[in-house]
DNA sequence: CCTAATGGAAAGTAAATACTTACATTCAGG
DNA sequence: CCTGAATGTAAGTATTTACTTTCCATTAGG
């Protein structure tokens, strides 16, 4: 029961920091009003991190990537897989909202988290073009170029994540399950044989 | 034939601004840098532009989010014209890809801008609604819901954009052209009748 | 060649900000 | 009630940074 109200403080702390990032980036966030968005003194926050760079430490290392695990719910049926994996794919965008909002507002000072978004995206490109390529092969759907409509189809999630985080409710106004729903349809009607 | 060399000077300044904002953001860019990378004195950039905030001032003004005229090449053709518009859109986004970059970055700096680019993204949205529920009363689309419909079109474009804007070519790979003809093929198959 | 417009060098100012030091206070657990 | 861990107060330091001032150099056009 030790220490509690130190990791207590630390929580506040980062997660105060991690609002202000989104909202001005590393540079215009300062040490002061992390504090005071904490409501701790400013000299917590050092005696907690060392420095400001300590506290962005702190937030990496607690932040990881998930890959979610498409692969092994695939059932080869092309509406349940898609959903499924529209599903995944936001929940996942949505689960690292802040690191990505972060990241690429000062992908300099969070170079690693930067090129972690990128291998991520990468990864899942292939998940999802691999997907295609052998349902292609069983017949499932016609001819095409199975990477290119991965990127496509990564686009328009990553699309609607991205109108959501910069612009709130005020761009788009579907909800997810619309969204998914809609885009899933229009998706597979285009991509099947007939 | 006066004022030529300030006005290159003028050009200079605000072009490496525009670089160091892209990159640093506002707070993280100062104006000893901004003078370097134009390749002037410090001083100059005052003389010309008063104070930081001025060369901001300056660039936003010389900024014009430019709403290309879809409405006037309709022709009622599914795939001319969702070829057209999807062309139209990414090339509109890359003519603002500047603005949109920093306005993303600094959403509370540039705050007019980044109105300006949710005004943008609601116009364009009426618009391709109106030509879906148009092409549907035609009987040219089948029965759905155009909203949610010109939405997920406009999130694949600005889903791609964003791609190539943060990452590069790290992320997708597929050039623009590919891109719209895919996207453009499966989306209509997708939407039409049969 | 003269002049006015423009840009540069160097030094400095005032404010903001990351970070420190010394000391006082709170507060939970034994 | 005592103790020690955690936090607060207050004052200060060093650096950065936006911005200024003064003087000097260049250059283009008449």
């Amino acid at each position: 029961m030790i220490n509690m109200k130190k990791d207590e403080t630390k929580k506040k702390i980062t997660k105060a920091t991690i609002k202000l990032l989104k909202e001005k980036g590393y540079k215009g966030t300062t040490t002061r009003e992390i504090a005071e968005q904490a409501g701790v003194n400013e000299l917590t926050v050092f005696r907690h991190f060392g420095n400001k760079e300590g506290i962005i430490q702190a937030i990496v290392k607690t932040t990881s990537f998930s890959l979610e695990v498409f692969d092994k719910s695939i059932e080869w049926e092309l509406e349940k897989d898609l959903t499924n994996f529209g599903y995944l794919l936001l929940k996942d965008f949505d689960n690292n909202r802040d690191m990505i909002s972060i990241a690429l507002k000062d992908p300099l000072i969070f170079s690693q988290a930067h090129e972690e978004i990128i291998k991520k995206i990468n990864d899942t490109k292939k998940i999802l073009k691999e997907y295609f390529e052998e349902m292609q092969k069983k017949g499932y759907i016609k001819e095409l170029d199975c990477c290119t409509q991965a990127e496509i189809f990564l686009s328009t999630y990553w699309g609607y994540f991205m109108y959501k985080l910069n612009f709130g409710d005020k761009a788009l106004h579907a909800d997810y399950q619309d969204m998914i729903k809609n885009s899933i349809k229009t998706f597979i009607k285009g991509i099947s044989l007939h």
